[in-house]
Formats: C-alpha cells, structure tokens, sequence
DNA sequence: CGCAAGATTTGAACGCGTTCAAATAACTCC
DNA sequence: GGAGTTATTTGAACGCGTTCAAATCTTGCG
C-alpha cells in the first residue's frame, strides 16, 4: 500500500510526556488544531472564533497565532484529515471490483460520505478556499500532499480496473489528474448542494462515473482520436501547470517516486516569524 | 454608463434638483454605490473599508448598511456594469463575422478584455462570489440578470454563426447556457491566472474556441449521437435546475417550440441566419 | 400650522481576526 | 550556578464589518 505521506500534526495516541520535552511545543500545536477541529465541527467555521479555541484549548489567543498563521489555517487539518480517510475507506470498498465504472463511482461514493459530517459549514471552508491567493485553494502548492494523496487514489482506480486494450499513452498518463479534477467538479456540486443528505450529489455521481467510463472506452475507436488529442494536448498544456506540481509520473513512475515524507509537514517547520 | 461623476464631497449639488424630490434617497443610494466603485477600483476591495466609503461619499457608515446589506452587495454594481459593458463590447466586436469559432473567442476575450482592469482584486470578490450562500454567487438568483444578460450574448454568438445543418434540438437548445458555463471556466481560470496580462487566459481562450466548435460541430455525427444524448440529458437534469431560473424565451418558456423567433431582442436586429 | 408616522441619518458600541511589545520559560555555554 | 540567547506565552490594542437605539428630517393630514 503506497502510503504518500501521512497527515502530520495527528496524534491520535494520547501518550504521557515523561521523556519528549522537546515534544512541548509540538504539542502545544496539536493541541490547537484539535480544539479548532472539534470545535468546527460542533459550531460551524463562521461560528468558532479564535478566542474560543484559544480558550477551550486553554491558552492564550496569541499563542494560537504563534503556531498558525491565521484562522484558515487551521482547516488544512480537516482538509488532509480527509483526504486520508477518503484514501482508506475508497481503498476498502474498492477491494475486489475490477470495473472501472464501479471503482470510478465507490472512489466519488467515498468521497461524499467522509465529507458528509461538515456539509453544512463546507461553504464556509468553500469560501476561503476559492481564494487564489490562501493556501487553502486546492490548486496551492501547500495543499499538494492531499491532491497528491487524491490523485493517488484515482491512479489505483484505474490501476485496479479492466481496461481492455491499452488506451492513448498521454491520455492513460493524464487520468488520474482527470479523474481528480472530476471529482474537485463534484466538490463544486456537492458545495451547492441543499439537498437532504445531498441526494442530488449522489445522484449526480452516480450518472457521471458510467459515462466517464463510456468516454474512456470510446476513447480508443479511430473517429475520436483527434478530439482525445486535442482534448489531451489543451490539458495538458493549459490545466496541469496550473496545479502545483503534481508529479505526474513522467519521471519515475508514480508508485515508487512519492517516498519524499519530507513534505508531509502542512504547517511548516518552526514558527519563527519575528526577529 | 458614465453619467455624472462627482469626484468633489465638497459640493453636494452638481446639479439642480427641479422636480425628482422623491428621488433623493435613490441619489443617496447611488453616491454610495458610485464611492464604493471608485474605491474598489482604486484601492481593492479588502483596502476599501466601508467608513472610507462612507466617509468619501459624505454619509455615515450607519447610512451605507441602510442602503446595502453589506459590504458585498456593493461588488454587485461592479458585476451588473462589467456584464452591460461586455455584451456591448462583445456585441460591436461580433457585428459581420459569421463563424461560429470566431464568434465565440471574440466574446470571450471580450470578457477578458473588460474584466483586465479589475484583475489584481479579482480573487477577493471571487472569493465572497465562491460562497453559496452569498447572493453574489453567479448562480444565485440575485445575480439572475447578469446572468441572463450573459447567456443572451451567447445565443447571440450562435444565432449570428453560419453553424450548417441543423444540430440536435436539444443540444441546440442549451448551447447557450453551456456556453455561459464554458465562460465561467475561463473566468475561474482567469482568476487563477497570474500571468502578465493574463496571457494565459488569453491563450486558453484562442485555444478553447475552435475546440469547442469542432465538438459542436463533430456532434452532428451519428457515431456522437449517444453521447451528446447523454450529456445532455445530464446536464439538462443536474446542471441547468441548479443555477437559478435562466427563461430562455423571456416570454413562451415553453418546452417544445422554443421561442428562438422571439429571442431578437436585445439582437438589435441582426438576423443571422441559423437553421 | 401642528403633529403623528414614517423615512432617513447618525455615531457609538459590539465582536471579530489579527498584531505586537513585553513577560516568562527553556536552553546553551562557561 | 549564572549570564546570555532563544523559544514560547501573554493580553491589551488595532482596525475591520456590522448593529442599533436614538436623533433628525419628510411627509400626510386635520
């Protein structure tokens, strides 16, 4: 299983500090990001102010501020928590089924069930992360880890699927971006989505994901091999440079390449701004 | 519409009030909304706080909420005359041109073209635009008109191209809100863009446009026949019912005969053949 | 005119995210 | 241990968007 990096201020395992004193600090964050998360999740985005977190966390409200930059910041926790539940769970139920159609519709499945429980503040997260300019924009190079961890599921979508013969080299190496890009396309719907228990969005991705795979299997027949040439060649000159790196495997090949944990720290290294 | 600026606060009175008596509070509304744009486009959006607002515009900041909501209800103003001036500009751009690519890349870099001055601010109204709940979103109802007004040029875009036999009707029938979608890609791409001029945008676009024809185009074939089916069929049941009503005649809303007949309207009577 | 009932306008006040100089704790090296 | 340095923590303060009770202006009517 090609773990790519784990999420990394989670410490789900409360250990008793007789040793790490070095741990303090680290600690300190955690607990923070753990405050915001619980408390996000209790009273919505809008509705959890920095004083409260710092409060319940039981520091002060310039501490919070010394361990993260700002109030957005502290999402990324929820967002790569995510993620990494999205991994597990569509890699659980996707255990065993071999067509693609299916495969590509559990992997989107999954998706709207982790993100169920944050449904009603996700417009809130949606705002800031629609800015250009935040971290928090999926196409930021800080929120890389997840949308590495996304596409790689997508890869494995693919990977464990019945394919039949080979399709378009280019087209083949650019899926698992597609297929992620689809999904941030269902991201959008879902956001809009007022549905009960977002019904539309599940209906949604259930009609997409066998026309996705119809799209796929035409893909091959002679007549479309000038639109999938166009199709492929606009992307990948125009969209995948504008996601941060994504690392499509060109190089050396995907699975064996992701070994860099180096990048797994969403917060960065130490805090020290001031002079 | 450049009508009477007033870029004085000390003079109040431009011009003598004669007969509109009533109309005082409308001036008051539309001083605010004339400073508010001013500023915007002068300092930025989040630089522009609603006391200098008030301030430059001679009210108190009490007064503003009286007339405005909120602070993004005055980016609104900013969304209706960008959309006015880009079907006017789009409109005298188009005026002779009879291919359907061309057609389509002129009004989209019409779009670019009168969005430019508002770039390096963009994000922070999109990011209040990006929120469902906001009534700027640009499928919220509020924004109805400008939208309307938007996909109005792009039925304008085809009525005036030479498109050959006759498309599905279907198909044919949402085009214009597929291609008011298509625009709302690229001003997600545009928004994104940091490029100098937004170069990228703009290649984007020469790029999109013939792409876009040839699928309209290809889609006449029977070998597309399914697939153009099934996308439309989607889009017709998950796509159109979630951004607000579009009355595509504005008069028959009709579902089988489509008032194409009516639709000259605003077309200031360039008959442009389709069929 | 007088005067009650809106319509409009005001500015202080609230709660928020964020900043910062200063206080305190922890660590290093002699 | 102690002096010097760095890491962490504090809480008051700032500027912001927004709210609201009260003040002021307009209007309709006897």
């Amino acid at each position: 299983m090609p773990e790519t990096e784990t999420p990394a201020p989670e410490t789900p395992a409360p250990e008793p500090p007789p040793r790490p004193k070095k741990a303090k600090s680290e600690q300190t964050r955690a607990l923070i990001l753990e405050t915001a998360m619980r408390l996000f999740q209790e009273r919505g985005y809008d509705k959890t102010t920095m004083r409260a977190i710092a409060s319940e966390a039981g520091v002060s409200v310039g501490n919070a501020y010394y361990y993260y930059e700002g109030k957005e910041f502290l999402i990324q926790g929820f967002y790569d928590r995510m993620t990494h539940e999205h991994a597990t769970e569509a890699r659980a139920r996707m255990a065993g089924k071999t067509d693609f159609a299916e495969r590509l519709q559990i992997a989107l499945d999954s998706w709207v069930d982790c993100a169920a429980p944050y449904h009603e503040f996700a417009a809130q997260f949606f705002r800031t992360a629609a800015d250009p300019n935040s971290a928090l924009s999926p196409f930021s190079n800080e929120s890389h880890p997840a949308r590495a961890t996304a596409v790689q599921i997508f890869r494995e979508v693919l990977d464990g699927s019945e394919l039949g013969p080979k399709l378009d080299a280019e087209l083949d190496e650019l899926l698992p971006d597609l297929l992620w890009l689809h999904l941030m396309v269902v991201v959008l719907y879902w956001v809009f989505d007022r549905t009960e228990d977002t019904e539309r969005t599940r209906a949604f991705v259930k009609r997409c994901a066998p026309f996705v795979a119809k799209i796929v299997a035409l893909s091959r027949y002679r007549v479309f091999r000038p639109l999938v040439r166009d199709a492929t060649d606009m992307i990948q000159e125009f969209v995948l440079p504008t996601i941060g790196k994504t690392a499509v495997g060109k190089t050396a090949v995907g699975k064996a390449a992701v070994g860099k944990a180096a990048v797994g720290k969403t917060a960065g290294g130490k805090p020290g701004r001031r002079s």
